[in-house]
RNA sequence: GGUGCGGUAGUUCAGUCUGGUUAGAAUGCCGGCCUGUCACGCCGGAGGUCGCGAGUUCGAGCCUCGUCCGCACCGCCA
């Protein structure tokens, strides 16, 4: 037996009892003739003492330990003299009576410690030894907490957790597809899933009416810290339900989250905002609302007054900054700049300042009464104190532009705590977005969205403004600015579908050829049905309170979408590239 | 495809704007001292192709151009 406790579990009631500990050494205090080792495993750490002059053959091997060597201690737990307060087990150290090294360590190129010195890159490179530091071991802990819940709760409320194929056959629309090459059908390639859409509505039609899957999907699109090639998603389908239902039944996984991962009594029913209130309230589909800062049209008060810059704009928007008024110039010349990077792209900012004593100072005076700038800041809800930023432009594009100042401002004021949380339902979202370079609709969630009943009508009709304005039956669960699931009721009358793929413009040839298996499917009673996707990743990042997903994940890819520590992706061998007939013609 | 920031001891960085003797600090590593440390302390030591390539210059870590790599973002992600 190699251990008889961990490194977590030793406590003062354990004093005086024999044991014996394996694991990695995380430093060792050498204060002459006395030694501590600090041993560290999975479940904590625990200190151990040697005395010289007691015991040689244990000094002999203190003397050739380094860093990460793999040892295995034994001895008698005694009360330390002077106690650790910083961990479980600083009540107790172990007296080693016998000590073994059963494997040595090379020095690690960085510091196995909460607060590493090492780099991203390197420690990328060796993610075996930064898996063993304290923050990325936490988070996949969670990681673990977070897919044992979800699949209890799943399985508590009748879904079957079922797998669906990894090699499938690639469709054209949404993003790129990692295709495999058929070895024994040369020529032809399969497709890894970018999720399992269609299987999911095909075991709907089989019969299983609740079905959900923690499974990695793959999607061959440029990264970003919340973004990777391979990621996981909790899975979802359910059969004859309404939106309502599964609202109910999602909102309740995450009241669940909440509660055993935080603790917390999130308030039910989560709120819910349309994409149209999402837009112009905040001026993004993923709204952040632990903060206000809501945006406030003033169009028709600026207009026809002469500044022609807001006249000739569609939109004319605002936020108010609380307790901002006191920007110095240079700060508000900063943040002009800032938006006028491209990654935001407003072409510029016009500020109002309410100042303490209630007069209005603005970059626009001379071209409004005082009167008139005080109508705008009362649009905005702006006080004494407050600073009104003013973007103007086209109307979803300034909203979108705003809503990317009103997170940079939320960030700034410290508004956006990551251990705050405010959960949202958005929803009608469009079912079509007019894409002028085609000039053609392109579904905005999926072809297999459902319109609402209600626009059934518009549906119908061909006029572009009146497809414009068909709502999907589609939801997005939305935490603290992060879209982490989304999902629609789906179409299951073939006569809906076909007119689904007539206004998409797909040709009913094409609609065969891609998605023949799904209509024929679907005409041996397709019951109604709708799902949700959550992106897994995701939620266990915001649960613990970071951005970035790369930490709650093993072995991520980096920003290329490179395998770092395997050096993947990589060459093969002219004979298997022969096999698959995939060798290239030399070039000359 | 694009924008920004970065690349200098094992590691994390300073030095680059304003070119000039032997490129520094911290930490890690090695050696010595130390019997209550827990970021132990003290003394000493080793450790550098300044990402790579070209150019400007009497002289380049520093300036210019190119290139590779990393991170963040835009495009993209039905």
């Amino acid at each position: 037996m190699y251990r008889t406790h961990t490194c977590g579990e030793l406590r003062r009631t354990d004093v005086g009892s024999k044991v014996t500990l394996a694991g990695w050494v995380q430093r060792v205090r050498r204060m002459g003739g006395m030694n501590f080792i600090d041993l560290r495993d999975r479940y904590g750490i625990t200190q151990l003492r040697a005395d010289d002059s007691t015991d040689p053959a244990v000094a002999a091997v203190v003397a050739r330990l380094g860093r990460e060597f793999v040892i295995r201690a034994e001895g008698i737990v005694e009360e330390r003299e002077s106690k650790n307060a910083k961990i479980p087990t600083g009540d107790i150290e172990l007296k080693i009576t016998a000590l073994e090294v059963l494997n040595e360590s090379v020095t690690p190129p960085f510091t196995i410690e909460d607060e590493s010195d090492g780099g991203e890159d390197l420690r990328a490179r060796y993610r075996y030894l930064d898996l063993r530091r304290n923050p990325l071991k936490n988070a996949l802990m969670l990681r673990h907490k977070i897919a044992q819940e979800v699949r209890n709760y799943l399985s508590d409320n009748g879904f079957l957790e079922i797998e669906t194929p990894y090699l499938i056959k690639s469709t054209p629309e949404g993003a790129r597809d990692f295709v495999v090459p058929s070895r024994m059908n040369p020529g032809q390639f399969y497709a890894l899933p970018q999720s399992p859409q269609q299987q999911k509505q095909l075991l709907m039609v089989a019969g299983f009416d609740r079905y959900f899957q923690i499974v990695r999907c793959f999607r061959d699109e440029d990264l970003r810290a919340d973004r990777q090639p391979e990621f996981t998603q909790i899975d979802c389908e359910m059969s004859f339900v309404e939106q309502e239902d599964v609202l109910n039944v999602f909102e309740g996984m995450m009241a669940r989250l909440f509660k055993s991962v935080h603790g917390l009594d999130i308030k039910r029913p989560i709120p819910r905002i349309t994409w149209y209130e999402a837009m112009d309230n905040y001026g993004s589909d993923k709204p952040d609302i632990r903060f206000e800062m809501k945006l406030h049209e003033v169009t028709s008060l600026v207009q026809g007054c002469g500044f022609t810059v807001f006249d000739s704009a569609g939109y004319v928007g605002a936020i108010t900054v609380p307790g901002a008024a006191v920007y110095t110039r240079k700060q508000l010349d900063e943040l002009t700049e800032w938006v006028k990077r491209p990654q935001v792209g407003a072409k510029g900012l016009v500020y109002l300042r309410v100042q303490e004593d209630g007069s209005l100072k603005s970059s626009v005076d001379k071209f409004y009464t005082p009167e008139q700038l005080k109508a705008v800041a009362d649009a905005a809800g702006a006080s004494a104190g407050d600073l009104v930023l003013i973007l103007c432009g086209a109307r979803r594009k300034t909203q979108t532009q705003l809503g990317v100042l009103r997170i940079e401002m939320g960030n700034r004021l410290g508004l956006r705590h990551p251990l705050e949380f405010a959960p949202l339902w958005v929803v009608d979202f469009p079912l079509l977005e007019w894409d002028d370079e085609t000039q053609r609709f392109y579904a905005m969630h999926h072809p297999f969205t459902a319109p609402k009943p209600e626009h059934m009508d518009w549906f119908s009709s061909n006029k572009k403004e009146d497809l414009e304005r068909v709502c999907a039956n589609a939801y997005d669960f939305v935490l603290n600015g992060t879209e982490l699931g989304g999902g629609s009721i789906r179409i299951h009358d073939a006569s809906m579908q076909r007119r689904m793929f007539e206004v998409l413009g797909i040709s009913n040839e094409d609609a065969e050829a891609k998605f023949g298996f799904m209509i024929n499917a679907f005409r041996y009673g397709a019951p109604p049905h709708g799902g949700i996707a959550f992106g897994f990743d995701r939620v266990c990042a915001l649960f613990g309170g970071v951005e970035t997903i790369r930490d709650y994940i093993a072995f991520p890819k980096n920003n290329t979408g490179r395998d770092v520590m395997l050096d993947a992706p990589a060459p093969i061998d002219d004979t298997q590239l022969d096999e698959l007939c995939l060798r290239t013609v030399e070039k000359a």
